[in-house]
DNA sequence: CAGCGGGCAACTGCATGCACTTTCTGCCTT
DNA sequence: AAGGCAGAAAGTGCATGCAGTTGCCCGCTG
């Protein structure tokens, strides 16, 4: 049956499948533990089981996904202690950014992060957070670039995705925008100086919290039941 | 055409073949940017395309395989700055391993660690250099776990796989087992006293001159097709 | 002889079909 | 009434088929 594709944005059948898929865990409306129906998910995507198969072996290569054999693939349940070894991680992969950062950022790259870093401070006076979360993401994703260092940076991306699920309520609790930005000013001088190790051990902290924050939230709401009702356009 | 499968080990057909196809590669037996043909492939271990194709995805997914969309797959070429990357990685995340492992091992991995590592000087006595590349696995393989932070091990164990290909020789350089012998020791020491810095300072150490032996070896035999792609992450 | 273009062969991408495995259900046994 | 066990339903795993694309070869033209 099926007429075109009507969402054809980029790429193959299969990529915007691990895209689609991918965001919907990313995001938090596919939560862990929660089954992954290839045939539901190929007549709600309207492709065949084909490239929802290859999109989900993807994914579970990427470990958002988990896969059991003839039973299925579920949304990645991650325990406890999985879930804060990633976030050690990521301090660690934050502070070897921030680090090499101090040491090689270009003077264009320090310039844009410093002033996009003074520009945020008004969001966090106007409390805008879902506008200072954006910010946020620039910014560190700034750090990341800023290591010049590709390898590093696809852990980094790739970590960060998989523990977005469980951070996205790290500034609900109350003063954290103000705390972020101090954090972030403290890592920024320290690269504006060129001391690393300075640089490395703020952004470690700065993680750190977040960490604790987000840990905390995420002991409180574990997964339930859902179901997927959502028109299919494209992220 | 052939009854049932005969071949590798457990798991299904997808999995065996990311194993086949994956060993291949990080054992260099298929080297960058040899294409990947699914026919053959499928032919050559009685499989269908399907299971094939979904291996090559996933493979391209680890970043082991470049797949350009309708035009084929091949081994991942890696240029020398993301090789440099990879190797400048892999020292940050050993030396985050043997950091961690000197403050958290137990003393039940310290002594294995130990022995292990005394034991090991025989064969660089005797030039065993085959053995003593086992050995050197293990040992970094103990660093790793004795990190005990399963994301860090995740990551330190698909980079140095990615690297393989490129580390092969690197105990052909004269006086290089001994030599590794000697950073392993103050590695060793450093953790038996738990000083997590000075560990930490000697894995980086041990890693960035095995990174730039092997890089050495890998400017020698540049491979044919040496196009320069870089990876690119989804977002 | 170089350049160009059409057609063919090879290959990838996806859909569909079938076999096998797991899971659910309801009936039968004890 | 509980347990368990067939049989069916659902769902996964792989093979095959077909359509679309790419690349190549060869003849044609200037």
């Amino acid at each position: 049956m099926s007429g075109k594709r009507s969402l054809i944005r980029s790429g193959t059948t299969v990529d915007q499948m691990v895209r689609a898929i991918g965001d919907r865990i990313v995001t938090g409306f596919l939560r862990p533990g929660e089954k992954l129906d290839e045939t539901s998910l190929a007549a709600r995507f309207d492709v065949s089981r084909t490239p929802v198969r290859e999109a989900l072996g993807q994914l579970s290569a990427m470990g958002l996904v988990e896969r059991r054999p003839n039973r299925g693939a579920i949304v990645a349940v991650v325990t406890q202690e999985h879930l804060a070894s990633m976030f050690e991680s990521m301090a660690e992969l934050e502070a070897i950014c921030a680090r090499f950062s101090a040491a090689r950022m270009t003077s264009g790259e320090r310039r844009s992060l410093e002033i996009e870093h003074q520009s945020s401070a008004r969001l966090v006076q106007l409390g805008a957070e879902e506008d200072y979360e954006y910010f946020n993401t620039e910014f560190h994703t700034r750090l990341y670039r800023g290591a010049h260092n590709a390898h590093i940076y696809e852990m980094t991306v790739m970590t960060r995705s998989r523990l977005a699920p469980f951070r996205r309520a790290q500034f609900m609790l109350p003063g954290r925008l103000a705390k972020s930005w101090q954090e972030h000013d403290a890592i920024v001088t320290a690269i504006m100086r060129g001391d690393g190790n300075a640089a490395g051990k703020a952004a470690k902290d700065h993680v750190s919290i977040v960490s604790e924050a987000s840990a905390v939230f995420a002991l409180g709401e574990q997964p339930k039941g859902a179901r997927t009702t959502m028109p299919v356009t494209a992220s």
